[in-house]
RNA sequence: GCGCCCGUAGCUCAGUGGAUAGAGCGCUACCCUGCGGAGGUAGAGGCCAGUGGUUCGAAUCCACUCGGGCGUACCA
């Protein structure tokens, strides 16, 4: 029996083949066969799948579309997976699942376990997903967790459909607001041993830079203290930078991202010195000028707006710089397939002059997608917050994480694409946490779980169970959602959109909460999961086991947990 | 000024050029007291910001207008 994931393909090669026989049989005009189209149609009662394909063939092969259709529809052969196809104007073939395959697949679902609607597009390929890099000047703001929640769930998504995958934070440890941080820590920890000196002008006044003093007051006594007017010591950098990482992967730690590599910026300057060695490159190819005591990448030359400077008048390389070095080390020295940058939209300036820099370093521009998510406004009391990490009103991701849960930020963060502003209404986040789509996704999962609980407390075996049992509308109904993930995951991994993910979700728990209460609402009994009826128990245990694959599935690929009990 | 993103139900938002534009929350009326009620069914609620194009077909593509956000540094 075909498998879930190969049927698009499959009905594809149907129609494609009933279009050359309509030609050979002389009911269609010996006409080029363009790429078939398959549809889902929004209306269930226009069947699984649809092709439009009639409608795009009727100019070529001057005929009207319902013709077209009907001569396709009659050279379809009969095939297990399907019922016969139902023709409707203006010229759409309807398909629909056959009771047998829907059967089949629970079967199916069960053998290949969570990876069963995994896709091969990515196979032998490695991806990067690079997200959140916030300047380790501060603490992550709520802005943040937006990035943290589609780069996690989008690395997922691409591991899901085969590529092997890396989840990496590029640490920004050596610009100019590195020294600018380590001139505020300075000043703050020189306060609390009651020298009289203010923070820069251009400083983080944040609350959190105090703790952090008292942090190293704590560790150091006096020890990083130098001479009154003296230059802090040469480690208070690093250490600084590396209590604020810590911090920083703590938060994210907390919202249950991880990540495999950690990227200093500073490591581009050492060791093998990435950055001279992309510089180089471009250098080779002409595209470095000197200009007014700065390097300029003359970028004006390969369709920029401008041209950007590389190395400043000072010395001192830009951000542009590192980030081109940075790239470089992606594409070339480990050689990534697929390369995927997270950024908020404030950075979006930046998009295509990495991109024209990325060619100029022989990578191809292609391979590099630079997801832009729009910033988040966040509403406390009804009043609009503005997020910004040198304003005194920040709220952290921390506050958002501890307010609200992991779980219902990501979900509420992954439910919007990632073009869409959006707002966080904090107040409405907390007071109305029972009611997020959050709970009512894990309340489906629990629910599952406990009826499986149920079953094994009485020693219902259901491996045996009869699938062909199963022909009621709600349970032939679940399966056919708990199989659209296939869907899910082939998009959200080619379309680079992970905020399908909870839709699906919500979708699949819908099918399934209707599916437990059809049964309820009959007061026969013997209508439940589990009932007298041995056999049918058991064809339904089997479904319930399918469905609680499919559904801690998605769940699994968003972040979100997957409780047995709540 | 120029560039990018966005305008869809009261609110927050989905909607690969296709059939009667959807979901959650809120509102109304029912069902169910369960293998877990954080449930189910039904209903009200829309000039898809506007105008003009392209197309057999437009919320979707193009142009312009209006409104919101962001960018346009030898900041990151």
């Amino acid at each position: 029996m075909l498998d879930a994931r190969d049927i698009r393909p499959h009905l594809e090669g149907l129609i494609e083949g009933a279009v050359r026989s309509a030609i050979q049989a002389g009911e269609l005009p010996d006409v080029a066969v363009p790429s078939v189209p398959i549809e889902r149609p929004k209306d269930p009662s226009h069947g699984d799948f649809a092709t439009t394909l009639p409608l795009r063939m009727a100019r070529s092969a001057m005929k009207k579309p319902l013709e077209i259709a009907e001569a396709v529809a009659k050279h379809l052969p009969a095939d297990e997976a399907i019922e016969a196809p139902e023709v409707a104007p203006p010229g759409f073939i309807n398909m629909r699942l056959s009771d047998v395959f829907l059967q089949q697949q629970i079967v199916r679902v069960i053998e290949h376990g969570p990876a069963f609607a995994d896709m091969p597009l990515g196979t032998g390929k490695k991806a990067q997903v690079e997200f959140v890099s916030a300047n380790p000047t501060g603490p992550l703001h709520v802005g943040n967790g937006r990035g943290a929640a589609i780069g996690d769930a989008l690395a997922a998504v691409l591991e899901a459909a085969g590529y092997e995958t890396e989840r990496e934070y590029y640490v920004n440890d050596a610009g100019t607001q590195t020294d600018t941080f380590s001139e505020t820590l300075y000043a703050r920890y020189q306060q609390l041993f009651g020298r009289d000196v203010d923070i820069p002008k251009d400083g983080y006044p944040g609350d959190y830079m105090i703790e952090l003093a008292q942090t190293l007051k704590k560790d150091h006594g006096d020890g990083l203290l130098r001479p009154e007017g003296e230059r802090p010591p040469e480690n208070l950098n690093q250490i600084g930078m590396d209590a604020m990482v810590g911090h920083i992967r703590e938060s994210l730690r907390k919202l249950g991202v991880e990540y495999n590599v950690w990227f200093s910026e500073r490591s581009l300057y050492a060791g093998e010195k990435v950055f001279d060695t992309a510089m180089a490159i471009l250098k080779e190819n002409g595209q470095l000028t000197e200009r007014e005591g700065a390097l300029w990448f003359t970028s004006s030359d390969l369709g920029e707006s401008k041209d950007n400077v590389v190395v400043r008048s000072n010395g001192k390389p830009t951000y542009y710089a590192s980030d081109i070095a940075y790239h470089y080390d992606k594409f070339v020295r480990r050689g990534f397939d697929l390369v995927i940058d997270v950024w908020g939209a404030d950075h979006h300036g930046h998009v295509s002059r990495l991109k024209t820099a990325t060619q100029a370093l022989g990578a191809n521009p292609e391979a590099l997608h630079i997801l832009l998510y729009q910033l988040v406004t966040l509403k406390r009391g009804g009043e609009t917050v503005r997020l910004s990490k040198r304003g005194g009103d920040l709220i952290t991701l921390d506050e958002l994480v501890d307010e609200v849960g992991p779980d219902a930020t990501r979900f509420f963060f992954l439910m919007r694409s990632p073009g869409a502003q959006m707002d966080f209404d904090i107040d409405l986040a907390v007071k109305q946490s029972n009611e997020n789509p959050v709970y009512y996704v894990q309340y489906a999962h629990a629910r599952l779980s406990q009826i499986l609980a149920r079953a094994a407390e009485q020693g219902i075996d259901a491996s045996g169970g009869d699938v062909s049992l199963l022909t009621q509308p709600h349970e032939l109904g679940l399966v056919r959602e708990m199989l659209r993930l296939v869907d899910v995951i082939e998009q959200s991994a080619t379309e680079l959109e992970v905020h399908q993910l909870p839709h699906y979700a919500m979708a699949l728990a819908t099918a399934f909460h209707a599916f437990n209460d059809a049964f309820r609402q009959q007061s026969d009994s013997s209508l439940k999961v589990i009932t007298d009826d041995e056999d049918l128990t058991r064809a339904r245990l089997r479904l319930v086991q399918a469905a609680q694959i499919a559904l801690a599935r998605v769940l699994g690929l968003m972040g979100v947990s997957a409780p047995e009990r709540m």
